[in-house]
DNA sequence: ATGGCTACTCCTAGTAGA
């Protein structure tokens, strides 16, 4: 069982080299981030045809998570509990393959201290009572996506200018970790603990050819996928030649 | 020291991303 996450930054700006990713790799389980489309116009015919159930979750210009499946979903929710129609789309879970599968784009929060990094940490906050209200550590689950978040200094590429800065600062830190208190282990770092790893480089000034980047792209699972975790690793290949996404996919494998 | 790119839109200039 291969699960993977990527943020697109729009489905329709890199339809093609979505679709060429999922006929190369054939993972069971994509989740997509900042798809930024409306349902009604995700582009679902290419994904279909390559064999993948969808299930979306979106809106205009901004946010927006889709699920692309091979394998039937079921129990379907969209947003966090007491969320209304106006409220971003930020959330999108399903069962698929045996496992509940928690697809979610955490707000930016854009500079430490302003009005809207409040709002993203009492997001994570959410977060975790929508965890504990609604499952069990003990059952197989993945909570993925683009984070927003670099856990630790050894997700960053220059920790000591960036210290207290937003996607790094310690409140955010705080609040992920206590997502992750209930019960959620880093799959990538089950495999790899060392630095220079990154799933996200800014587009600007060769961020990525020199591989000054972020970790903030993650796939977090409870103990039952723990034990059946085989790889996981970060595609930074997926980041490289025209018009890529400024994130890589992350994907895990689950016997 | 700054900003360096990309994608979006009822505003092709302003906003947001991270």
């Amino acid at each position: 069982m291969l699960i993977a996450t990527w943020n697109v930054n729009s489905v329709r700006m890199r339809l093609p080299r979505v679709i060429d990713w999922l006929a190369t790799r054939r993972p069971d389980v994509l989740c997509m981030q900042e798809t930024k489309v409306v349902d009604g116009d995700f582009p679902r015919e290419p994904f279909e045809a390559l064999g993948y159930r969808l299930e979306v979750f979106g809106q205009k210009t901004y946010n927006g998570v889709a699920t692309a499946s091979r394998h039937p979903m079921t129990d379907v929710v969209r947003g966090l509990p007491g969320e209304g129609p106006e409220d971003a789309k930020r959330v999108l879970e399903v069962t698929t393959g045996g496992i509940r599968v928690v697809n979610v784009y955490v707000p930016n929060g854009q500079e430490v201290g302003s009005e809207v990094f409040a709002a993203k940490l009492d997001w994570l906050r959410r977060l975790r009572g929508r965890l504990d209200a609604a499952f069990s550590p003990s059952e197989p689950l993945v909570l993925l996506g683009d984070m927003n978040v670099a856990p630790e200094d050894r997700d960053v590429y220059d920790p000591v200018r960036l210290a207290g800065t937003i996607h790094c600062s310690e409140p955010e830190r705080e609040a992920l970790r206590d997502v992750m208190a209930f019960g959620l282990r880093d799959a990538v770092r089950l495999f790899n603990d060392g630095p220079g790893l990154y799933s996200w480089w800014d587009y600007r000034a060769a961020m990525f050819r020199r591989n000054l980047g972020l970790r903030i792209d993650l796939l977090l699972v409870t103990e039952p996928l723990v034990a059946r975790c085989r790889l996981s690793e970060v595609d930074k290949a997926a980041r490289a030649g025209e018009k890529p996404s400024d994130h890589a996919p992350v994907f895990a494998e689950f016997a």
